[in-house]
DNA sequence: GTCAAAGTGTAGCCTGTGCTACAAATCGGA
DNA sequence: TCCGATTTGTAGCACAGGCTACACTTTGAC
């Protein structure tokens, strides 16, 4: 990251956000599975986005080093504050998306699908609309 | 691309679809750029993705190694037939994206940035449910 | 308490996507 | 025609994200 991402343009932001979809689904998924089962060990990562133990394990690392997990060898993985809030950011948006496309008609295995791939490229202003059209008395 | 993508399961399919992703924004940006001035130099595209002619380079050698793409060493960029296909289909889907969005009351402007993100995580029937929704006839 | 299974760590490899710096080619205008 | 500006190519670096192979801890069943 070595321009400082509020210079970028449109497209080249749009290409480096990758490390922020990353830390955003990790986020949302050791929330969730803190949720289910207590603590979240990489494994259970590895198992969630299909990946190895060791791609979990370097991700894992960035996301210590920038401050939005805790962790120890051999020892789970949780969240700092910082990494709560972005999974509860995440979770808001990933919802709202998943609510509009079964609003509009998909199918809800398509749509969580669908969700996960899109609510990253989610703007605040299309957020809004979505909620929007969600409040919409005439439903779907 | 080790595995087959055929048996890659939902997660790593997002992930690993970024390869795809930039080959349609190269072939939609190619296409675009023909139709406006003729050819297409590399320069052209750096400018329109905002990297450096580098980057620009080792994308197409890509795009031609997976005959996306035809080029000469100095010589203008264009489509194979293969390319043409998939900037077609790009448009198509980034088009239904962001009339869609502008009809549910996003500004062009953020519909138009939002909208490339969104649409390479769109599958075909969240886009058919995009379509019958601008079909409808209250309109937005 | 021991030992195997499960989980985690580390080394080392590949590819993709970004860069700077420098070299070579092409093209236009004087 | 030639020279400088533009464009393209190449070398080499960094980092993210994927992997296998192998080593080491933890943990649980016996």
């Amino acid at each position: 990251m070595s321009k400082s991402r509020k210079n970028m343009g449109r497209h080249s932001r749009i290409r480096s956000d990758h490390a922020t979809e990353v830390a955003e689904d990790y986020a949302e998924a050791i929330a969730e599975i803190v949720e289910l089962q207590g603590t979240c060990r990489a494994v259970d990562l590895a198992r969630h986005f299909e990946v190895s133990h060791v791609t979990v394990n370097r991700t894992i690392s960035r996301l210590v080093r920038d401050g939005l997990v805790k962790t120890e060898p051999y020892g789970p993985v949780a969240l700092t504050a910082g990494g709560k809030r972005l999974a509860q950011a995440a979770r808001g948006r990933h919802s709202v998306v998943f609510d509009f496309l079964v609003a509009i008609g998909v199918d809800p295995g398509i749509a969580k699908v669908d969700s996960e791939g899109i609510e990253h490229h989610v703007s605040g202003e299309t957020l809004e609309a979505m909620k929007a059209f969600l409040r919409r008395p005439e439903g779907r």
